[in-house]
DNA sequence: CTGAAAGCGCTTACAG
DNA sequence: CTGAAAGCGCTTACAG
């Protein structure tokens, strides 16, 4: 690149310190009375050599890069995609920028990916937190880096999170499939310690506690790893033998959208001989033969909350951590119809 | 957060100058020629205190940030999520951060972004450039900022770019749909001057003016900022009449997708009586009762291509612009099975 | 083998 | 009203 201009070619061509130039280009001047000339024309010099201050000298200087990092399982995961804009264009309203990273699932990247951006000295963190990740978070606290956990609270650490009412959600939707006249309704989940996942599966566990239902063999774990293949295994099971499932509940979008391209694949019919809902929110769930019944999670009002969160957080590093959960939405579609 | 360990404190502990501690923890022991022991005595207290550097401040110095820069047009989009997690890896494999923004199509928030990178000392800049962001562009270009293309070539500007063969997948696609039998073929794209979207409507138009066919008023055309009722009076239009179209062509996957939507809701029949193809990948592809025919774009490939094209910009900021035009594939599945 | 010093580009308390 | 100076945390050419 060309050499930038600096304070000191404007001082230098306004004939002044580069502390006068700092001060009125960060509109200080009042501050340090400087004269209105002066003033006007630092900054007519600034504009004819189009100065653009270095984020980088600044920041040295003032101890903050009004830069935050965005830990998500994978941008590239829709889910994770929505979630990185509506970060991204909360925080641009407060003139900062975002660094992201994909963890896939895995705690060791996640260490890495945490290492790296506290290195570059952002002011705080954003984490879609991963299985087996909790000392990387307690370490974040230990240290008074300010951060949001999102989507997945961890309740054992004292940490601002935001997150939906999962263990409600999953009752809710369960509730909804017996009360369409679904009998053997089957969950797919993925096997994992992750506390959002845990509280899905209680919740359709206990759904069908209430309703004199015994969970039986009809709750599967899929592996992160390996989910093409359990989830096929999974489906070939709940939809076999002699009390095939006649309904069949998803706990994440991935799980689901492999899970109808299986079923698909069957050619098994939705919702006559197979209801189906899943968590998260999909463009492949409207264009399925049986737009599919999904609980939509108000990702827009999550990202916002956790990029304000955030900001009040760095803004006082002595706030109490705040523990935000809200209620997601279930969106009935054909494919849970009654039959 | 906590004061942080730096160079100063570790010298103190061992009762030396920075300098020395900062050539041994660089590696650079050898050319600074520090005894072993002293050298073995630094690392410890640098691990003792777990010592970070900070990079603002070396950046400052070597005037490398070891930061590039990602513009695309909204990284909620899957196609450019998916852009987004390759560079991504690709970066960090030479221990590269990414700090990416979304541009919304809109040359304002592209010149926006741009400056806002710039301010933070991004070494080099990936663009997927908006409609009317060529003045930028060619700015960067006289800045001498390291940068490339994507997606999108600006054939009037000299700059590296990576794309795809446009106007041959559009061809290839279109004569797809003619061996298959279909004779009255609709093509929905954007209304936009960007050189892609052009050439994808060029190989529309060529493909059928080779097999003695006119285009008609079957090009039709939607607007970004009013996709869903555009497309829904484009496959009115198409789908009406006395002649209506037997195949849709989509020049991309946000176009697509909501255009079947509405052809969903409309309750026509694909592949009898209305054949379809696609621009581009989506999930909601492969769930839509006739698997939907499409044009893979190599983003792996693209986005690899990319990251390197600009690391050796980089590197020799004399190097002259590449062009670099990869062939796309048409993956046929039943949506355009012949009848 | 080791250290003092300059400098990257800013900000700001202090002195005149 | 204006400027000299210190300092943020590092790197590196130079001198001993």
């Amino acid at each position: 690149m060309k050499k930038r201009v600096s304070l000191k070619d404007i001082a230098q061509e306004a004939g002044v310190s580069t502390a006068l130039v700092s001060y009125v280009l960060t509109n200080k001047e009042e501050k340090a009375r400087v004269g209105r000339e002066m003033a006007n024309k630092i900054r007519k010099i600034a504009r004819k050599l189009n100065y653009q201050p270095n984020y980088l000298a600044r920041s040295l200087k003032s101890g903050r890069t009004d830069t935050i990092g965005l830990i998500v399982a994978d941008i590239s995961n829709p889910f994770f995609g929505q979630i990185a804009r509506i970060v991204e264009d909360e925080a641009k309203r407060h003139n900062i920028t975002v660094i992201f990273g994909s963890s896939d699932e895995n705690a060791e990247k996640s260490a890495d990916l945490i290492n790296v951006l506290l290195n570059r000295q952002v002011d705080g963190l954003i984490v879609v937190p991963s299985e087996g990740s909790e000392q990387q978070i307690l370490q974040l606290s230990e240290r008074h880096v300010p951060f949001v956990l999102m989507d997945r609270p961890f309740p054992a650490i004292a940490a601002s999170s935001i997150s939906i009412n999962n263990f409600g959600a999953s009752y809710n939707a369960v509730e909804h499939l017996l009360r369409t006249g679904r009998k053997r309704i089957g969950m797919i989940a993925y096997q994992t310690g992750l506390h959002h996942i845990a509280e899905r599966r209680r919740g359709f566990e206990v759904a069908l506690a209430n309703a004199g239902l015994k969970t039986g063999k009809r709750l599967k774990l899929a592996r992160y790893s390996h989910l093409r293949e359990d989830i096929r295994k999974a489906i070939d099971q709940l939809t076999g033998g002699k009390h095939p499932a006649d309904a069949l509940f998803f706990a994440t979008n991935s799980l689901a959208i492999e899970g109808l391209r299986y079923i698909s694949e069957l050619g098994i019919r939705v919702p006559e001989q197979l209801a189906v809902v899943s968590f998260d929110e999909s463009e492949a769930f409207d264009l399925f033969h049986a737009p599919v019944t999904f609980i939509r999670q108000p990702i827009r009002e999550m990202g916002k909350a956790a990029v304000q969160l955030l900001l009040s957080q760095i803004a006082d590093s002595e706030r109490p951590p705040e523990d935000i959960r809200i209620d997601a939405e279930l969106v009935v579609r054909r494919s849970s119809a009654a039959n």
